[in-house]
Order: C-alpha cells, then structure tokens, then sequence
DNA sequence: GAAAACCCTACTAAATCGATAGGATTAATT
DNA sequence: AATTAATCCTATCGATTTAGTAGGGTTTTC
C-alpha cells in the first residue's frame, strides 16, 4: 500500500504551481528540475492533470501548464482519486468503485470489510479535510493549518 | 494503495481462529475450504502469522494452527506491519521504517509529508483501536463494536 | 520558417504479487 | 516399525503493475 511515484510527482507539480505568485504557464522542465523529478514522466503526469481538469495548459514558445482553478478550492480527494486511484484499500469497501469480493459470502459478517471500512473513513475525513492551499507551505505567510 | 491477498487472506484466518470456540489446532484445509482461499497460498501465509509470533502450530497426525494470544490482545497495528508491511504510505513518515527521500531537499516543506503524516496518524488510530476481537462477529453475541 | 513547447502512443526493464510444485520433517495411530 | 496425516520449507513461475524511455507529431511564438 505504497503511495505511487506518479501520485507523489503530481501532488508535487500541483504544489509547486500553487506556491507561485503567477497563474502563469510554468514550463515541464522547470517543474521537473525543481522537484527532481524525471521530465518526461512529468510530462504524462501532467497530461493527466490537465485532462481530468486540473490544469490548463498552453503549448508553443512561452507555453506551459498552470492551475485552473484556485488551490483552495482543489480537494485532496478529487486529487487522490484521479493520481492514485479508489482511496478505499479493497473494492467490497469502495464508495465510487464498489465491487463484491468474489471469495466472501456476507460482507456483514467480514472481518475485513469491517476492518476496511473504518480505515476508508479516516482516510476519506483526511482528504476532505485537505485542499491544494492547506497542504502548502505559504512562503512566510501562515496558513490556515499552522 | 490496494490490500494484498496476503493480508486480506491472513486476517480472515486469524478471524476464523478467533471466532471458533475452543483452541485446538485447526488443520489448513479446514480454513482454507471455509474461507474460499488457495490451500498452497494460505500454508505460506499461516507459516509468517506463525515465524512472527502470532500462531502456534502443530505437526502431524491431529495437527494444525492456533492461536497464541488471545483476540482482546492481538492489535490490528501489529497484524497490518506483519502482513502488509508499514502503515505509512511512504517511507519519509514511517515511524517503524523511516527512509528520507533522494529526492526531495526539505521534509518540513514537502507538501506530500504533510499531507502523508495525516494520512499514516488517521489509520494508525484505527489499527490500535481494533484488535482482532473488535473486528470478529461472535456467534450471536454483541461485541464491544457494536 | 525556425525554434520552443506541449501532445500522444508505444515500448520496456524491473519489481511485485498470487499462486503452485514438490519434497522434507514431524507426530499420531495402528 | 510402518503408515498416514499434517506442517515445514525452498524454489519457481506467469501475470500484472510500476517507473521510466523513445520518438515522433502538433501548435504557437518570434
């Protein structure tokens, strides 16, 4: 139950748009070599982003990504589920990607999916309770989680 | 970030363990076939609960697995480390197995360490407030959970 | 029209996962 | 003592996922 690299890259491309002054377009390199992340992994990262309505992007010379819509109104779960996928840890468990174990009779009586339910939850009130803006450090400007 | 079968399975079987009335050694087809997991698979997973203290074992003729402990004591943080490994989605929170990241220059301002913090303290408060008591349901009895 | 940037598809090496195979060892029963 | 029932242990394997690479195509600016 790993976080996957390309969650870890694009929350912190997402970041990294969000702690600039601008909404200027901000080229793949420049995010890539400030966050040590391998360009062209970036660049399909990126692309995701931007196709599930995250970022904008403008292409050609002085082209580049930027953020839609402002971080404040960016939750973690949307990010989340986008990047890294269902936040429940077993599909029986799934609010958006629910699926039926094709080994257990009766979910009330699971072990598991008891088990599960409860972590989904805490990890569904951490998400939601987390934006883009909260998850950033302002620069010298307190945030609302300081 | 899915469940393995590993732990999925291995915490079924220690759920059946926990659920049957009396101790005695229960041979691995019996909770194989009752909980519809591969006999093979589940022989190596009941051979970790066993190396790692959780199950006692007994050879040949009328042998089989049991518990050690009973459920009120087997926490579901030190069954989840066992089976699935550390809690925290990354290594750069991990209290058990902390690794700093290559790539990244300043935890304190990594947005992703502070969002994974909250994300490792919120199940880790579900894991230690379940052992494996909590998670079963007795046969016709209320448990604390309910 | 040249350069700079994103767009898009396909591929691949490595790791992990879920499972299987096949025997070695131990203990109870007769 | 032989048989049988069970765990013990190591090795292997196919499928999937992950992380990253390659290599152009397309659009925009200057």
């Amino acid at each position: 139950m790993m976080l996957s690299k390309k969650t870890k890259y694009g929350l912190k491309a997402l970041a990294y748009l969000a702690s600039r002054d601008t909404r200027d377009p901000v080229q793949i390199a420049e995010i890539a070599s400030h966050e040590n992340i391998s360009q062209k992994f970036l660049e399909s990262i990126l692309l995701t982003l931007r196709k599930t309505g995250f970022l904008g992007s403008k292409k050609g010379k002085g082209g580049g990504y930027y953020l839609i819509k402002e971080p404040e109104d960016i939750p973690m779960t949307s990010v989340m589920r986008v990047l890294e996928g269902p936040i429940a840890m077993i599909p029986c468990v799934s609010l958006n990607f629910y699926e039926k174990c094709d080994d257990c009779p009766d979910e009330k009586t699971c072990a598991v999916h008891r088990l599960m339910i409860q972590v989904r939850d805490s990890a569904l009130e951490v998400y939601r309770n987390n934006t883009l803006a909260d998850i950033i450090v302002g620069s010298g400007i307190l945030n609302s989680k300081d």
